[in-house]
This record gives structure tokens, sequence and C-alpha cells, in this order.
DNA sequence: AAAAGAGTCATCCTTTCGGGTGATTTTTCC
DNA sequence: GGAAAAATCACCCGAAAGGATGACTCTTTT
């Protein structure tokens, strides 16, 4: 985590750097308000990047694209068995990737949602589907689901 | 590494300028300086977290909305939603192949654990994914167990 | 600096699936 | 007995899925 505070060092220099440039290049006269609304700017724009960036995605494009699929009932609350996850060494980016298979979408579809190819897909499902033990996309979800790793 | 930073800073001084440009434009009236930052805040905290999201290609968020659900492997306490079935024209023989399908056999196994061609398994396949509204055979099964006909 | 892990993308090739169509044989029911 | 429903099987064709392999980037770790 030190490196993250580095580059957001080195990355804020700059942009200070750039927009002190730009400032004493067109903004110096009469606008003092500006500056003050780029340092925000600044700040905000690391504090987005720190959003996005940490644990792997808070806020991101997919979730409606997920989400907007129809909710069957208000179960109970399902969470995925880490152990197994780890111990099999899935990653979180396969998990995503198996939780959608079992949805029903085809890979074409997927590879729409996540904003990835349709190779990138299939690469994952293909390491998945090795790592939960499956030659097929309906074998795996069934082995997820015993695997405690679908719904 | 300093890629990113020369990329950011040109990026963010194009659009400093280009939010600078607005603001000649149409903004110059009203100085409210608040509303001004917050502005620029809210559209920087977005690219920031457009950009970290860039990076990482994508994110994983954890869907927690699921169905209720917990036998998986067809356990006591499941029963077929009869209703359903016959609501949707499905035959007891339809049902047995989807089963088997949600199971993660492929046709060719089902013909053999049911004494019956391939195609037959197809034929089988396709009547029971039209009733249900599938084009997949892991779609038909998630929508097997929406509508009750799987565990 | 090097290595390892994760994610992304591509190509080639084979197998499987799915749609459409047509047909024959049971089974069920009136 | 005959109609209707269900089950069976076959063929063709296009699309999807899957396996194998190689490569590139970015990040973290060593």
């Amino acid at each position: 985590m030190k490196r993250h505070a580095l580059i957001f060092g080195v990355v804020g220099g700059l942009l200070i750097a750039v927009l002190q440039w730009i400032e004493y290049r067109f903004l110096v006269i009469e606008h003092s308000g500006e500056v003050y609304g780029a340092l925000i700017a600044v700040v905000f724009a690391g504090f987005g990047i720190w959003l996005g960036t940490r644990q792997r995605g808070g806020a991101n494009q997919e979730p409606q694209v997920v989400e907007e699929e129809r909710e069957t009932g208000g179960g109970p609350g399902f969470s995925v068995n880490r152990q197994q996850q780890q111990g099999l060494g899935i990653t979180a980016r396969e998990l995503e990737i198996l939780t959608l298979v079992a949805r029903g979408l085809s890979n074409r579809e997927i590879g729409v949602a996540l904003f990835v190819s349709e190779n990138t897909v299939k690469t994952h499902c293909a390491r998945v589907f090795d790592k939960v033990g499956a030659v097929r996309r309906t074998q795996a979800v069934q082995r997820g689901k015993e695997l405690g790793l679908l719904p």
C-alpha cells in the first residue's frame, strides 16, 4: 500500500504542476475561483480513483446489466463459500463469470455485460470449469452450487 | 506508471479547459462558487472512478440478490410445481430430461441414461426449452428453478 | 530487476447445441 | 375403434461452446 501512496503523490504532484502551468499560462488573470475549483477537482478525482480501485470495484458500469435480471423472491441472503473459492484457487473474476453462466447468459452476452470480449469470457470459463472439475457449463453450474459458490 | 500520470495530467488539463470554456460561455454570469466547485467535484469524481475501473479491467460485485434456494441436490423438501408444469404443458418426460440437463449431463449422456437416442433427447430439449422460454440449456435450468420445476 | 498472479485477447480446431422439418410408433382417452 | 397426445428417431444446418496454445498488460511480490 506504500506503492499507492507513492503513485498518488507522484500523480498529485504532476497534476498540481500541470494545473499551475495552465494557471500561469491562461488563468492567472482574474480567476482565483477556478484555481479553487481545480483543487477540488484534483481532490475528488483522487477520491474517485481511490473509490474505483480499492477492493477491485466499488462502483462500476456493469451492475445495471446484471442486476436488471429479475429477482427471484426475497429469500435468505446467500454468501459465497470463500474457503471453497480460495481452496480451489478461483478468482473473483472467474466467480463473476460463473455467476452469469448460472443465470443462463451466453458467452457473448456475458462479454457485453462485463465489457470484455467473448474470447476473454471463454478463457475465464475454461479456467473455472477446470477448477471446479466440469466439462460443460451446466455441469459447472451444478458443481458451483454444490461447492457453495453459487446460490 | 509515469504514463498514467502523464495521461491523467493531459486529460485532466483538457477537462479543466473544457469546463472553463463552458464557464466562459454560460456560467460567467452567476459566479456562485460553491455550486461550481461541487459540479467540478462530481465530474472529476466520476472521471476518477472511470479511470480507476479502467485500469482494473472492471470489477466484481457479488450480487446479493438471490433466489431462495437451499437444497441443491434435490434433497427432501422439494416438490415440483405441478400447476406450473401443467400450465406450461410440460410433460413428465420433458421434465425428466430437464432435470438431467440441470445436473450437467450432455444430450448424449442423457440418452444413455434414459435408453433413448440423442436425437430424442434433443427433441425433448427443444420442446421444453420452448415451453419455458429459453434458448440455451443453462437458461432453461434457471427458468426451471424460477418456475418451481427444479430444486 | 525478476517473477508470479490476474486479467485480457486472439487463433485454430473440434464437439456440442439448438432450430427446423418430417416421420413412425406407442399410449391415452373419448 | 379412432382421435389426440406423447414419445421416439432421423436429417440438415448454423451457432455456440469448449480445448489448446500463445501473447500482452498491469499489479504485487520478492
